[in-house]
DNA sequence: TTATGGATCTTCT
DNA sequence: GAAGATCCATAAA
């Protein structure tokens, strides 16, 4: 396998430690046998304690009771109607925390992302959390999978060791805790979301 | 180039 | 019945 995987445990760790570990890794997708693969360039972190944008703060629910989960669960949700958003359970199970994946830099697969996405624009590929889950094809049947054995959705170790800077700042499209800094992404990255 | 509003539906109150 | 971890087309400047 040209993809391998990280190790289980690497979910483990604190949130926003998980949050920031994950820029330079790769998210792959396998749909019908092709390979769906992108860098991962920018995260928020969610927080099970002192953070009310989080959809934990309200305690477990039908919808978020995956986010309470094991670490390494796909926490995979629906909004707005028409989007889905990807994220990553972390830290203890029970507790609630988890990592959004907000934007990937295209790696493998790029033509049929661009069929998905219906564009032809590198950039707007993935660039945004309802976005890379349109390109990669991720929906609700993957809440819920598990990250450290799916075959078809999992994430892998770096493929170059290339360093980068990594800037930490506010998370963006909440209403709620809008002031902690658990916002993580790579400096100069063309294909975040957002500066 | 920035600002604004519409799409669209699940979940929780 | 209201809000939402968003995106996109369109309008205004």
């Amino acid at each position: 396998m040209k993809y391998t995987k990280v190790k289980n445990n690497f979910f483990q760790d604190s949130t926003p430690e998980v949050a920031k570990n994950l820029l330079g890794k790769i998210l792959v997708r396998v749909f019908k046998g092709q390979i769906l693969a992108g860098k991962i360039v920018e995260t928020e972190a969610y927080l099970d304690d002192n953070d009310l944008a989080s959809h934990s703060a309200i305690g477990m629910t039908e919808r978020n009771k995956v986010m309470f989960g094991e670490p390494g669960l796909a926490y995979v949700y629906f909004t707005y109607g028409m989007h889905y958003c990807f994220n990553v359970v972390t830290g203890e199970k029970g507790k609630g925390s988890a990592v959004l994946i907000r934007a990937l830099e295209p790696i493998e697969g790029i033509e049929l992302m661009k069929k998905f996405r219906n564009k032809s624009d590198i950039v707007n590929l993935t660039n945004g959390p309802a976005k890379l889950c349109q390109a990669l094809k991720i929906d609700k049947k993957f809440n819920g999978v598990d990250l450290k054995t799916s075959p078809d959705l999992f994430i892998a170790e770096s493929i170059s060791n290339s360093t980068f800077e990594i800037v930490r700042t506010t998370r963006i499209g909440i209403e709620k805790s809008k002031d902690l800094p658990l916002r993580f992404y790579i400096k100069e990255n063309k294909f975040v979301s957002k500066k």
